[in-house]
DNA sequence: CGGTGTGAAAGTTTTCACAGCG
DNA sequence: CGCTGTGAAAACTTTCACACCG
């Protein structure tokens, strides 16, 4: 051991705890995000300042949401890129590699399958399924479409945990059921429509249209954006 | 007036105040998608208690929500489904469209070229653009793809005051550049990068990974979900 | 010094509970 | 009655401020 680390322990203690506020979590995600850009740009450490600036939050804040999971600084120094990367994508569960299915291999469907930044994160779409017989069969992105009623017996083949929806909002719930039933952990929905899913299914969506509407708001009432913040040199 | 209404004036007084949470604004997005399908299956009114089930809130936050805008409904009844579409695009200011103009025609940017749910909710890809030549000139969705440097007078003789920013992350930058020069008003951007932008234009990301990276801590964490809800009959 | 980690204070959002209305 | 609208209480999140560390 050449490097001393923070007191406690090596990773430091991850009370594991489900009690940390969803918006903490989505801002690990934006934190590993700018530290990934910054160690490819060759940066060593940051500090809570730096890291907060880089992103419209307080130091505090940033102190803070890490302090839900362990202890990862070094006081006078900040915090080591790499090893908070690893920190936080041991706090995300982005240190292994998760299988998704997707369902639905329509124009937006084909698009994500070819999206680099899931593979980039750790996630790898290992099937993709439609109902319809024309597709099925069809290779896109490398990967052979499958029926959806090939769906269970791939889940378990392929060790897939996780599902990703893209079928029109007519066919999301059926979509949803045939996850849940072949044992799928949670579903991100690109569907316009609220799943009814068992209380074991995690569930993201994502609506294009209302991030649309979301804006339309910001934009019609003139919302005064937070600090927002110039990049370094 | 065969119609009485609730208390005060006929659409309420919109404080139209900036000091609504961002929450509350994201939850009247969903709201907004429950009713239209409720609607659509032929339901007239609904109940705070009705719709909150349907999506997982309480109905004394359906209340509240809907109390930052105005009073809309109608004690022992509930809202009137039409009505209350319509005083909520008028919160989102979503009655009236909005031009967009897409700023990079890749896969993911042609797939939401063909996405239909944006014209649902009165939002029109306008134009779109990409710095490829070879691009320049294709027809996309019946839309002729034009070179970026067409991008400010466009979005002037179009009236576009949206953006979409569909390039890759180490464009994203320019692209945002380009449409803040052009007097863009509010962007969506979908490249994993965080925008450094004047505080007047408005931003909202959307990073598909990290929708899986939060899924894959739900999952990994078991965390357990709010109330869930079964359908009605 | 410069910077972390963290209690305590301040601020914000959600839930409660009930008066009042049709 | 059934259900809204809304103060007041509770719960939660952010900011402050400071002891402590290298």
């Amino acid at each position: 051991m050449t490097e001393s680390r923070p007191q406690p322990s090596p990773q430091a203690e991850p009370p594991s705890d489900g009690g940390v506020p969803k918006v903490v979590v989505s801002r690990i995600s934006l934190y590993l995000r700018e530290l990934q850009r910054l160690v490819a740009a060759g940066q060593q450490t940051i500090s809570s300042g730096q890291l907060g600036t880089l992103l419209g939050f307080s130091d505090a804040q940033v102190r803070k949401d890490l302090g839900f999971f362990g202890q990862f600084g070094y006081p006078g120094v900040g915090y080591r890129c790499d090893e908070l990367i690893r920190a936080m994508r041991d706090i995300l569960g982005t240190n292994h590699s998760w299988n998704v299915a997707m369902v639905g291999v329509g124009n937006l469907g084909q698009a994500l399958l070819g999206y680099r930044g899931f593979g980039r994160q750790n996630f790898s779409i290992a099937a993709a399924f439609d109902a319809d017989s024309a597709k099925v069969g069809q290779v896109v992105q490398g990967l052979t479409i499958q029926h959806v009623d090939d769906l269970a017996a791939t889940v378990k083949a392929k060790d897939i945990r996780l599902g990703m929806i893209v079928v029109p909002a007519a066919r999301a719930q059926e979509a949803a059921d045939r996850l849940v039933a072949a044992g799928i952990e949670g579903i991100v929905n690109f569907a316009p429509v609220t799943l009814v899913l068992p209380p074991h299914v995690q569930n993201i969506g994502v609506d294009l249209a209302i991030e649309l509407e979301q804006l339309s708001f910001a934009v019609t009432n003139k919302l005064l954006k937070p600090p927002a913040v110039p990049p370094p040199g």
